[in-house]
DNA sequence: GCCAACGTTGGC
DNA sequence: GCCAACGTTGGC
């Protein structure tokens, strides 16, 4: 069992888009850094714990809690010509990004970046490094702990 | 809109 | 394999 936090942009996907959707399951596709996709490919397991987050907004925050829904897939919108997704370089017989499936388990109060900063046991976490871009990124056994608690 | 950070591309 | 140029991310 290990724990994510997944970035999105809500104007694209927010935390009320995925509670409205069939199971409340999104697939995460649209990833396009390897790192990002490696994650989901090869280190991810039903199950896992996942913090939704917002980026590129007014209020950037975890908004809710996930969990992997399903074992890494081909994500569609890279052989979509019209999607901003689309790869020309990958080939449906060697597919170049594979996704997971993301359901939310529940939508929680918006823990604010800011606040984020205050909390010293969450100094070290990726996403409040400088220059972090990274749109997924492992979180502690122990950071989950502390964030969970707070969004109880 | 600005800009720092950083991943990717492509010439050599 | 190096590295400059370029594009993107994402907070502010």
């Amino acid at each position: 069992m290990r724990y994510w936090l997944m970035k999105s942009e809500p104007s694209d996907v927010s935390v009320d888009d995925v509670a409205a959707m069939p199971k409340k399951t999104v697939n995460w596709y649209g990833v396009r850094n390897f790192q990002a996709r490696n994650f989901m490919k090869d280190e991810m397991s039903v199950g896992d714990g996942v913090l939704f987050y917002h980026s590129s907004c007014p209020e950037p925050g975890v908004v809710g809690i996930a969990e992997v829904a399903s074992a890494p897939y081909p994500d569609p919108t890279q052989f979509d010509r019209k999607s901003p997704y689309y790869d020309a370089k990958s080939k449906p017989e060697a597919p170049r990004w594979q996704h997971v499936d993301v359901r939310l388990v529940k939508k929680t109060r918006l823990l604010g970046l800011p606040e984020l900063r205050t909390i010293p046991e969450l100094a070290e976490m990726r996403v409040l490094q400088k220059g972090n871009r990274l749109s997924i990124t492992p979180v502690s056994a122990a950071e989950w702990r502390k964030i969970t608690s707070l969004l109880a």
